[in-house]
RNA sequence: AGGCCAGUGGCUCAGCUUGGUUAGCGCGCACGGCUGAUAACCGUGAGGUCCUGGGUUCGAAUCCCAGCUGGCCUACCA
């Protein structure tokens, strides 16, 4: 086997496919983790997507991050666990699952289509979209254990979730409790605060005015015996039949205002804003009557003061606690009677202090409503007041909320707002338009209310949660340190029970008789206690309905005779956040099976979007400590979002969303993994731009183009690296260049492995562009094209091929993990065909560099040296003079001793590369001509009418000469011939600091700068110079024609040049290599008939006419 | 409303930890050049209130404070 020369253009949609298909045929994936089965552990957890049916841009970025990041851990020899996990329970697919049904609530479910179709529909519909989703990772080139995931419906995943719950109940952790949660009117169930998106939604807000049971102010202050209120503000109208206190904040002032015939009270702070100033003036202008001196009647301003309201008293919030007011709707909701009526209530319908009663907005007093506000409820548990809640869990108003009974709550505001103003007490009524918390999933507000629910009792393990964050290492560190911190440092108990069907049931069953309660932990358990005959399989049985029917016996009654209480489960399904919070043993099926456990417990890495804060980061962290007192992950990498080109959010609303198939489709799926890892941080958002995939494309049409060149020629000579030993100087010869790109791609393979470590994949990516680009590409491949022409296979030629095949062969092997296609493909032809010790894959290749072969003072040489040509380059380029055309002589000005060092070490490569003859180091360029000026500064005022004379002087003699003169005396005498008649001599003397030089470039010289010093090149034309300058402008028009000829690289060619005797003397010591150069079997001079070009009849003949400086030549090629 | 992150030529980004030459790379633009890797390459040029405003300092893109814009998260705004 031997390199085969590839194909020209770069088609990542071939590629891509063969690749993928070599993949399965040959089992690389399952083959490259056996081999590395043996190797230290490295484990991996993968944050389940939920199966909502398509990837974004966001979770092609997602695993991404993990495929390239595992696979660079996998070439360490790390043995890996890449498994796919789902997440599959839950609202988003029930919502999706009605909505394909038609149904519109739960009703109709448990009575249209029944728990158990409703309940396979969603499985059905879970398993649909992990597949489409599956496929769609594989296009992106992931590799994971696809056939084997992790999907939070298996029930050996839910039992270990079970457990899991069991593990909380005997760590008392588990508790029911009343409160008032958040609702979906719609869904008819709890949500947690992860469930809660926010719109800006329009509400009614209204001022009430509640009016005191007995008056609060004496006689003297209201001698009218006004009717006194507190005035309340409210957005929900629906919550005021529920309505059972008012809060104030004892340290705030309050005021009693007069205002039209009524006492009105609120917040001293908020009068203003609610009624404006005290005081209304206005100004008019009315006549006095009288005339000033024109005749003019006079008018004189008057001021009108009109007092709006008077401010009576000014009193603190606690003077009011304890006081009570007169519930305004008594008729409409007559419960509330029976609330006043009752003694033990002795707080209903008073004044109760509050610290969430704030001065930004309202009146000071806020309408209290235990059973629809988490605030109102706490207060209400605090003084005893009864939880009312006329509300069900349709959101609509019970026969407790007698008038209202039966209307959706929202509706009910209009018929409440209009009942409160024929009672006279509406002050005011608005639309405001404010945030408002909407259910995730079907965006209906949500509303507030009082139910018995489950929850987890984070605030009990908070302080162990917090103190395990902290031996976590976050990337970037403010990932955890900031953000994860505080959010769990805010964390409430944790709302788990969902009263909905498609979820993993919550393993609680109680007794009827007694309560108590008995938490199971896996199907083996529920099977033991089950009095029920159980037909139905694991599959079935783990979920709702068939879990439902299944009932134990309690042992309450054991000692007495009656009969023993039997025990239902309680209805409710689990919170989907506890789903994959319970992913890192679930997945391994603890503690059902212990093994796996064992050995990939806890994880070493996971990674996951800033959103996961709230969500994964956290729910693992908790149910982790819940379950063994620690925190399932040792090192996170947070990352960022894909947002659209303006950096604006993807969303189907706005229409901005880019599909990862449309990428793959025009790019490949390596130029998209490339991008996502190269864009930005990845830990920043990344702002998705199409048009910066074009200078990713550009970049592996490079490296395409470099992996074609070495091919070409490879194949041709049939190179392969093994036949060759580099000690022995006549197989092979190294140059200081191929030295040096062998090291520079060990130190690439050495750089970007610090990075990859550290996920700094941005700066790996940049590095390897680098690499490409300038090393290889652009200054490498520039480097051997000579040696690479030469015909015979001699060991300096080899030296450059083996050179170029040690790059490529170590990039592909950096690229493997990020663009995992193109560089299995360049793999297979160049390394698994010539190499004895290739692997079946790349991907099965070890990462590892030759720290010997790495040489950083060459590599720091090499710099300078470029730098050098660079400057000589942009001089020849100011002097027009061609590149083509060698020059004698360059000199190199610096004074770094790096610099010469470097030109020393590098000569060649300079002589070779600037095409000159010679190449001189100096401290200073010798060849300068200095033009001595006055420093009209110093010597103006001095000298005067004399200036003239001494610029004379000085422009008329050498400034080599003054300059050397002024450097060993300090000082030159200037003499001048005043030409008067005793003849005497006018002497000025000038100072070092009274001369001035320009300098001068001698002619023939131009000159130019680099980091490090300056370049001079000699220009000047020899014969010599001339004759090969010549040579070399014939020979790129010979091999200008041989490639519109399209002629192979290696075909010989004879050559007639008719041109005039002149340039045929100039050029004719040249002839051999020229004849070299275009691989011509004969030159020859003669003179061409133009007219003799046929292409039709005489294919093999090639006739061009050409202008070289002045000369006109015909040449003609024919092979 | 609060927390965290980002804001640098027309565009994508680096530099900021540890303040110090003329703020850098790539794309794009204009002009010139090169031509056996050629859908490549080289040179020159135009283009910057380093988001705004204060402060610290001899000196701020960099440190501090306040604000604006965008992203994510949070919130009981009655």
């Amino acid at each position: 086997m031997s390199i085969k020369e590839a194909e020209k253009l770069y088609n990542h949609k071939n590629i891509e496919k063969k690749v993928q298909e070599d993949w399965i045929k040959n089992q690389i994936y399952s083959k490259t983790n056996q081999l590395r089965e043996k190797g230290p552990k490295y484990s991996f957890s993968d944050g389940p997507p939920y199966c909502s049916g398509e990837i974004h841009l966001g979770t092609a970025w997602n695993k991404i991050i993990k495929d390239s990041y595992l696979r660079f851990k996998s070439m360490k020899g790390f043995s890996l666990r890449r498994q796919a996990g789902w997440d599959t329970h839950g609202l988003p697919i029930e919502h999706k699952v009605e909505q394909i049904l038609n149904i519109k609530n739960k009703q109709q479910i448990e009575e249209n289509i029944g728990i158990a179709n409703f309940v396979a529909k969603c499985k059905e519909f879970a398993l649909k979209n992990k597949d489409a989703m599956t496929n769609q990772f594989k296009d992106l080139g992931i590799w994971m254990d696809w056939d084997k995931p992790y999907v939070t419906f298996d029930p050996k995943y839910m039992e270990s979730c079970w457990w899991t719950l069991k593990k909380a109940h005997a760590k008392d952790l588990l508790i029911k409790d009343k409160r008032v949660i958040s609702w979906c009117p719609r869904c008819e169930t709890a949500l947690a605060a992860a469930e809660i998106d926010h719109e800006d939604k329009e509400d009614p807000s209204i001022h009430v005015k509640f009016e005191t049971s007995k008056p609060i102010l004496n006689n003297d202050v209201n001698p009218k015996k006004l009717k006194e209120y507190f005035l309340v503000w409210t957005t929900t109208p629906w919550t005021l039949p529920a309505n059972l206190a008012i809060c104030m904040n004892p340290i705030f002032d309050y005021s009693f205002i007069e205002i039209d015939n009524e006492i009105i009270i609120l917040a001293s702070n908020l009068v203003e804003t609610i009624f404006g100033p005290e005081v209304k003036i206005t100004q008019i202008k009315k006549d006095t009557g009288k005339l000033d001196e024109d005749g003019k009647p006079i008018k004189e301003i008057e001021e009108k003061r009109e007092t709006i309201y008077n401010i009576l008293k000014i009193v603190k919030g606690a003077d009011f606690e304890g006081k009570s007011y007169i519930y305004p709707l008594l008729d409409q909701v007559p419960e509330q009677k029976s609330f006043d009526k009752d003694e033990n209530l002795v707080n209903v319908h008073t004044i109760l202090p509050g610290d969430h009663v704030e001065l930004g907005e309202g009146t000071g007093f806020v309408h209290t409503a235990p059973g629809h506000g988490p605030d109102d409820f706490e207060i209400g548990k605090k003084y005893n007041l009864p939880i009312f809640c006329p509300v069900n869990e349709e959101g609509n108003f019970t026969n407790e909320g007698e008038k209202y009974s039966g209307d959706f709550v929202k509706d009910a505001n209009h018929n409440i707002i209009n009942d409160l103003r024929s009672k006279g007490i509406l002050l005011r009524e608005e639309i405001i338009k404010h945030r408002y918390g909407v259910c995730w999933r079907c965006k209906t507000p949500i509303i507030y209310l009082a139910t018995e629910q489950w929850f987890l009792k984070v605030t009990e393990i908070k302080d162990k949660m917090l103190s395990e964050i902290k031996k976590v290492e976050w990337i970037p560190k403010w990932a955890g340190e900031g953000r994860f911190h505080d959010w769990v440092d805010n964390a409430k108990d944790w709302t788990i029970s969902r009263q909905r069907y498609w979820g993993i049931p919550i393993p609680v069953w109680m007794c009827e008789d007694c309560g108590k309660l008995k938490v199971i932990g896996s199907v083996e358990e529920l099977k033991e206690n089950s009095i029920n005959e159980i037909t139905a399989n694991d599959e079935e049985l783990v979920h709702r309905p068939y879990i439902d029917e299944i009932t134990f016996k309690c042992d309450c009654n054991e000692s007495s005779n009656d009969s023993d209480g039997i025990m239902k489960r309680i209805p409710d399904v689990l919170d989907v956040w506890i789903d994959s919070g319970v992913a890192g043993w679930a997945a391994l099926y603890y503690p059902q099976e212990k093994e796996m456990f064992n050995k990939w417990y806890p994880y070493d890495f996971i990674t996951e979007g800033h959103d996961q804060t709230r969500g994964w980061f956290y729910s693992q962290l908790g149910a982790g400590v819940i379950s063994f007192d620690e925190v399932p992950y040792k090192k996170v990498l947070m990352h960022g979002f894909v947002l659209d080109e303006f950096g604006k959010k993807m969303s189907k609303s706005l229409g901005n969303v880019v599909q990862s198939e449309d990428v793959i489709e025009q790019y490949g799926a390596d130029i998209l993994r490339f991008y996502l890892l190269w864009a930005t941080k990845p830990w920043d958002d990344l702002k998705f731009v199409w048009n910066e995939l074009n200078n990713i494309k550009k970049m592996f049409n490079i490296l395409w183009n470099v992996y074609v060149f070495s091919t070409t020629y490879m194949s041709l000579d049939g190179f392969t690296p093994e036949n060759y030993e580099i000690e022995d100087k006549k197989s092979i010869i190294l140059r200081d260049e191929d030295k040096w790109i062998i090291s520079r791609a060990n130190s690439l393979s050495k750089e970007v492995e610090e990075d990859l470590n550290k996920a700094y994949f941005h700066q790996a990516t940049r590095k390897i562009n680098y690499f490409i680009l300038e090393d290889l590409s652009r200054w490498y491949v520039r480097l051997i094209r000579g040696r690479i022409w030469v015909k015979k296979n001699d060991p300096d030629k080899l030296g450059a091929y083996f050179g170029l095949y040690t790059a490529i062969e170590i990039l592909i092997k950096v690229l493997a993990p990020i663009t995992p296609h193109i560089c299995e493909e360049i793999y297979e032809n160049l390394v698994k065909n010539v190499k004895s010790d290739s692997k079946l894959s790349i991907h099965m290749e070890d990462w590892e560099y030759d720290q010997n072969v790495i040489d950083e003072d060459l590599e720091k040489e090499m710099d300078v040296v470029r730098d050098i040509i660079e400057a000589s380059t942009r001089a020849r380029d100011m002097a027009k003079y061609k590149l083509r055309w060698p020059v004698s002589e360059l000199t190199v000005v610096s004074d770094d001793n790096l610099v010469f060092e470097a030109v020393n070490h590098l000569e060649s490569v300079i002589m070779d590369q600037a095409n000159v003859k010679k190449i001189i180091t100096t401290n200073e360029f010798e060849n300068l001509k200095f033009i001595a000026k006055p420093n009209l500064k110093t010597l103006g005022p001095r000298l005067r009418q004399d200036m003239g004379n001494v610029k004379k002087f000085l422009a008329e003699n050498d400034g080599n000469q003054i300059k050397a003169d002024l450097k060993s005396n300090n000082k030159i005498d200037v003499i001048i011939n005043e030409g008067n008649d005793n003849g005497s001599d006018k002497i000025i003397e000038l100072s070092r600091d009274d001369v001035l030089f320009d300098n001068e470039l001698p002619d023939d010289v131009v000159s130019s700068d680099f980091k490090g010093g300056n370049v001079f090149v000699n220009t000047q034309i020899t014969p010599e110079i001339l004759s090969e300058g010549m040579a070399r402008e014939l020979i790129r028009r010979i091999q200008d024609m041989r490639k519109d000829k399209d002629l192979d690289v290696e075909a010989n060619i004879d050559v007639v040049v008719q041109t005039s005797d002149k340039l045929k003397d100039i050029i004719y010591d040249k002839i051999k290599f020229i004849t070299n150069e275009v691989r011509a079997k004969n030159i020859s001079f003669d003179s061409i008939d133009v007219n003799s070009i046929n292409d039709e009849n005489n294919s093999s003949k090639y006739i061009k006419e050409w202008k070289i400086e002045d000369e006109n030549i015909i040449i003609q090629i024919e092979n």
